[in-house]
DNA sequence: TGTCCGATATCCT
DNA sequence: GGATATCGGACAT
């Protein structure tokens, strides 16, 4: 039943390639003992100090974005509009600040309660966005900093082997960061699972 | 202390 | 397809 956990190694690695091999593997949060998982189906990096989109870009460090300076294996989570929770893993290498975004998940465990904290029926809705799944796995601010790799984690992410073809992963440009420029904004540095229904659209 | 605005979701027409 | 909700971070004053 207990799938191996990544490890520290997985996530302290060039953030394009943890951003491409976190597809397919499992995201868990166990709460009061009741898991909440959904498979990864969509991950965007943010490459630091080289990337106009990054909360990093330029080496900015305050307070908010503090943790991507820190070690990697670790959450960074933050909120937009007011109201959307954005759940991204560190994946800093020699002290670059860089991360990968959880775009979407495909719910596996927990699908009714899941539903609860998302006030909907509809499975198709759950986890197909980076604010939805953090309502759906109950992610908030108490996260940020959270070390995805200690032994006694309550949140991580487990391999369960399943390695996602290379004909079935598609790279595209990042949502929403127009702001950044053209040439941050066209750049593919999303990933998704070809054809999974609980890509974001 | 004040102003500006965003790595989105949802409701409305 | 478009408007807008809603709040805290960032940075200027």
């Amino acid at each position: 039943m207990s799938a191996p956990r990544l490890p520290r190694e997985f996530f302290t690695r060039p953030t394009l390639e943890v951003a491409k091999d976190l597809l397919g593997k499992y995201l868990v949060h166990e709460e009061h003992g009741q898991r909440l998982c959904g498979m990864i189906v969509e991950t965007e990096a943010y490459v630091g100090r080289e990337d106009a989109a990054s909360h990093s870009y330029g080496g900015r460090r305050t307070g908010r974005n503090e943790i991507e300076y820190g070690p990697g294996g670790h959450v960074y989570i933050y909120l937009v509009y007011g109201l959307h929770w954005q759940l991204n893993f560190v994946t800093s290498v020699a002290n670059e600040p860089e991360c990968v975004l959880i775009r979407a998940l495909e719910p596996v465990e927990g699908v009714a309660k899941m539903k609860t904290y998302r006030h909907t029926d509809d499975p198709a809705k759950l986890t197909n966005g980076p604010g939805k799944l953090c309502q759906a796995l109950h992610l908030n601010k108490s996260f940020n900093g959270y070390d995805l790799c200690d032994k006694k984690a309550k949140f991580f992410v487990e391999d369960r082997g399943i390695e996602v073809a290379a004909e079935a992963v598609k790279r595209g440009p990042r949502i929403g960061i127009d702001y950044a420029g053209p040439r941050w904004s066209k750049i593919d540095w999303r990933f998704w699972i070809k054809d999974n229904p609980y890509v974001s659209k």
